[in-house]
Order: C-alpha cells, then sequence, then structure tokens
DNA sequence: ATAGGGTTAG
C-alpha cells in the first residue's frame, strides 16, 4: 500500500496489473476507504473496464460487506466470466441471502456459462445455509458432469458440509469415508456437522479417530468438541480440551473462549466459566449470554441479572438467545416483575421481536408464580401463533397448582399442535394423579400408547472421576443404584427437616 | 514477464 502510494506521488500510473494487486491488499485488511480510494483511481485511469480489475474490485466490496456496489460493478461490467459470477455468488452467500445466490447460480447456468469447482463450492454452501437437500443433491448430481467429486478437496468438504447441514449424517459419512484426501477441514465439517445434529457422541467418536491417525485439531475443531463435552457433561475431556488449549498457545478468541464458558456453565462447573468469561481479553453478546444462561440454568438468577447489567455499560446489544436467558432467570427465581420489564424491554428498548421461546418464558413466569388467569390472557393476546412449547408452559403451571379443567382444555390444544411428543402427556397424567383421578391418568396412558406418543426418557448425566453416569428415570441399571437410593432417602430426610417439601418423589 | 473467485465454528 505505501510502495503504491510512493508511485502515486512520483506521477507513475497504475495499470491493470497494479490494481488487483493492491486491491487483494485493502480486501485482506477489510480497509473500504482506501478501496474506494484504488476504485477511484481505477476508473480516472480508464482501468475498470478490464475483467480482473473488475472482479477484484466486486470481491473487494464483498468482503467488506457493501453487496450494493458488487451487484452495481456487476451489472455495469462489459464483460462477466466465472470468476465476476462466482463473485457475486459468494457476495450473496456471505451476506445471507443464500435464495439470491441459487438464483444467480441458475442464471449464470442459462448465460451458458459452465460453473467451475469454485463456483459449486460456494452454491455448495449456499444450500447448507438453506438446508435444502434436494436441492444440493441436484448440484451434486451437476457436479458429477462438470468432474471428479474426489479430485478436489474443497469440493468434498462443501459436499460433507451440505449433506450435514441438510440433516443427511448418513450421506456425509459415506463420501467422507469415500474421500482419498483428507484435511483438517474435512474432519471438522465431520465432528461439527455431528455437534450440529445433536450426534455428540458419535462427534467425539470421529474426533477419537481424528488423533488416532495423529492429525492435529484446530481451533474449529475444539470448538466442537467443547460443544459435545457440554451437552454430555463430559467435564474431565473438557478440561483436557482446555488445557491443550493453553499448552499449545491456541489463541483464547472468541470462539474458542465462548465455547470454553459454555461447557463449563453445561457441565455444571459456574465458577470456572466465569473465571473463564473474566479472563477473556475481548467479550462479545455470545460471551455474555453462554454466561447468563449459564447462571439461570445453574440456578443464580441474581448473578445473571447482574451479568446482564453489564452488557450496556460495555456497549454490547443483548440478542434473543441472552433474554432467553434472562427470562428463565426470572422465571425460576420468581421474579415477576422483573421478568416483566425485561420482557418490555425487549422490544422497546433493544427491538428484538420476542418469539415463542420468550412468550413460553413468560408464561412459565406468571405460572409458576400463580398468576394462571393473567398467564391465560398474555396467550390470548400473543401476535404470534402459540406452540406445544407456550401451552406446554401453561400445563405446567397447572401441574404445579392442581388446575385439572384448565389442564384437559389446554392437552386437547397441545394434541393439535404437536401430537406425538411426551411431555404434555406426562404433565397431564401427573395434574389427574395428584387430583386422585386415577381412572383419567389411566386413560391417558392408553391414548399415548393408542397414539404412539415417543417417550424421551427423564436422563441427568453426571461425570465422577472421567466417568459418565448416566441416569434414567426408572433405571436401575446402574451398579450402585441400591447404594445411591440410600443416600438419595438420606439426603431427603435432611432437607424436609430443613422445610423443604418438593423433595418427596424425586427418587424414582 | 507480472492479475481475479473456494470449504469448517460460538
Amino acid at each position: 500500500m505505501a510502495l503504491y502510494r510512493e508511485m502515486i506521488i512520483k506521477g507513475i500510473y497504475p495499470d491493470t496489473y497494479t490494481i488487483p494487486y493492491v486491491l487483494k491488499a485493502c480486501a485482506g485488511f477489510r480497509a473500504v476507504e482506501e478501496g474506494q480510494q484504488i476504485h477511484a483511481h481505477a476508473i480516472k485511469f480508464g482501468l475498470v473496464c478490464n475483467v480482473y480489475v473488475l472482479n477484484t474490485l466486486m470481491r473487494m466490496y464483498a468482503v467488506c460487506g457493501i453487496i450494493h456496489y458488487v451487484q452495481k460493478l456487476f451489472d455495469e461490467s462489459p464483460e462477466r466470466d466465472v470468476v465476476s459470477w462466482t463473485t457475486r455468488i459468494q457476495a450473496f452467500v456471505k451476506m445471507g441471502f443464500a435464495k439470491e445466490a441459487i438464483g444467480a447460480y441458475f442464471d449464470m447456468c442459462r448465460e451458458k456459462l459452465r460453473p467451475d469447482k469454485r463456483t459449486l463450492v460456494v452454491v455448495l454452501s449456499a444450500c447448507s445455509r438453506l438446508g435444502d437437500l434436494s436441492l444440493g443433491t441436484q448440484i451434486h448430481e451437476n457436479i458429477c458432469d462438470v468432474c471428479d467429486i474426489y479430485s478436489d478437496v474443497f469440493l468434498g468438504n462443501a459436499l460433507i458440509d451440505m449433506y450435514m447441514k441438510c440433516g443427511d449424517a448418513d450421506s456425509a459419512r459415506q463420501l467422507f469415508h469415500e474421500m482419498p484426501v483428507k484435511n483438517v477441514v474435512s474432519w471438522n465439517s465431520m465432528i461439527s456437522g455431528l455437534v450440529q445434529q445433536g450426534q455428540y457422541k458419535e462427534a467425539l467418536d470421529v474426533y477419537n479417530d481424528m488423533q488416532r491417525i495423529r492429525l492435529k485439531p484446530d481451533s474449529v475443531t475444539l470448538v466442537a468438541v467443547l460443544n459435545a463435552c457440554g451437552n454430555l457433561g463430559k467435564l474431565e475431556l473438557g478440561k483436557w480440551v482446555h488445557a491443550y488449549i493453553d499448552k499449545n498457545g491456541i489463541k483464547a478468541d472468541g470462539f474458542i473462549g465462548n465455547a470454553l464458558v459454555d461447557m463449563y456453565a453445561k457441565c455444571g462447573s459456574i465458577e470456572q466459566a466465569f473465571g473463564v468469561f473474566q479472563g477473556m481479553k475481548f467479550r462479545d453478546v455470545f460471551s455474555y449470554t453462554a454466561m447468563i444462561v449459564g447462571y439461570a440454568m445453574n440456578g443464580e438468577a441474581q448473578r445473571a441479572l447482574d451479568i446482564f447489567a453489564e452488557m450496556p455499560v460495555v456497549g454490547i446489544k443483548p440478542d434473543e438467545v441472552t433474554f432467553v436467558g434472562v427470562l428463565s432467570a426470572c422465571s425460576h427465581a420468581g421474579m415477576v416483575e422483573e421478568g416483566r420489564k425485561h420482557f418490555e424491554d425487549m422490544s422497546r428498548v433493544y427491538n428484538l421481536e420476542p418469539q415463542t421461546e420468550h412468550y413460553g418464558c413468560m408464561v412459565d413466569l406468571l405460572g409458576r408464580a400463580g398468576l394462571i388467569s393473567e398467564a391465560e390472557e398474555f396467550i390470548e393476546n400473543m401476535p404470534i401463533e402459540p406452540d406445544a412449547f407456550v401451552w406446554g408452559a401453561l400445563l405446567g403451571a397447572c401441574s404445579i397448582h392442581g388446575k385439572v379443567e384448565l389442564g384437559e382444555s389446554i392437552m386437547k390444544k397441545i394434541v393439535t399442535v404437536e401430537p406425538v411428543r411426551d411431555g404434555a402427556y406426562i404433565l397431564m397424567s401427573n395434574i389427574y394423579s395428584s387430583a386422585n383421578r386415577w381412572k383419567d391418568a389411566l386413560k391417558l396412558r392408553k391414548a399415548m400408547k393408542e397414539r404412539k406418543v415417543k417417550k424421551t426418557p427423564g436422563c441427568s448425566l453426571i461425570e465422577v472421576n472421567g466417568v459418565v453416569h448416566e441416569f434414567r428415570k426408572g433405571d436401575k441399571s446402574h451398579p450402585k443404584v441400591e447404594e445411591l437410593k440410600k443416600l438419595l432417602e438420606e439426603m431427603a430426610v435432611h432437607l424436609r427437616n430443613y422445610g423443604d417439601c418438593s423433595t418427596s418423589n424425586f427418587i424414582s
């Protein structure tokens, strides 16, 4: 850049070779203003009719996120080649306009331009974002016409990612095994893909295979592994990853730091989570959200709200997920007024539209506090259609406060929205049982069987000395189940002595 | 002689 300036000052004109060089540097540093200056030079010296110059200009605006200019340059350019199209498609994908990207791809085909490997990689990433499997499969077939899929790691990786994001883990796995050359991105696509599908154990299996061939994980790998650890309660492995990060001088940047906070919080080590959070140089919405949700999950509502109150001070705007944490913290602590205030602030102060999760949290908040008719009213005034999550929250309130008739009418609504999940049936049958209406409870259990309702076993994970113990409701397979039961009974007796009545049936 | 576009994460 300095050399280029010197050149201009000395009165030497740039040519069609100079401009792409300097523009590449601008794109690398996201220096829009300098890029615009170069753009002005290119116009001044009459170089904008060259495809190379045009394409690098488009690319510079694309990485700086100014899609408007990309489109303008594309429209005005006298000559467009595969690179121009690819750059425009990529710009759409980057800005989250996946549909437009696909549209541009088909326009390109209509203009009788043949896409190459790099175009197809970008188009596949658009399919991933859309989660459109049939479109992705169609592109896969297009690729087979153009070239050999196995001839390019990038293409293979993009295909794995596409199948994973479209929910077809089997095809992704098959492709992965057939690829003759793999790199760390191929492994990462598999591992994070499985994590996104909730197949945490499978993700860790793939990670073990990766270690077996002694391929070094990078920060993308570790973020996915930490995510799996958090969801499986694998604190020991999570700690090991933390040590690995420190030892290998991997930058504890945003992604890694946030993943560590999330992992520790989900594993119940909330103090460790806070330690990592405090040690981070740069914190963003995700760091704060992980901490708030973590505190809420671990029953520390006040600390969740304290962290939330810090956000405007440091100038970080909360997002929808942050508010799920805030509202659930209020709900579990019975802070009705506080919760109401935050719910109102969501749209009024932060311009965020409440989603069904937020309405569900509010119904839960009101319902738990016994304000059932207000909770009902709240649902009636919802601008969006209430889903099973919202009705479920109200049903939960009926279960706590023994409202049988209301429960029955809610049950009817839930069955129409979501007939195959077990949660509501269990709640309702508990309501009947508490009201001594055993016949109705039995009838409901029968209906569950008839409708083939899927049962998700109540389950908790805990790790002791590196071994994960999984407890399912009614499961007696743990080797020390009798000892555990005895201990729990003793604990319940102690707790009741301190005036806690909620422990009577937690031993099951 | 010298130039441009690609995949993975919270």
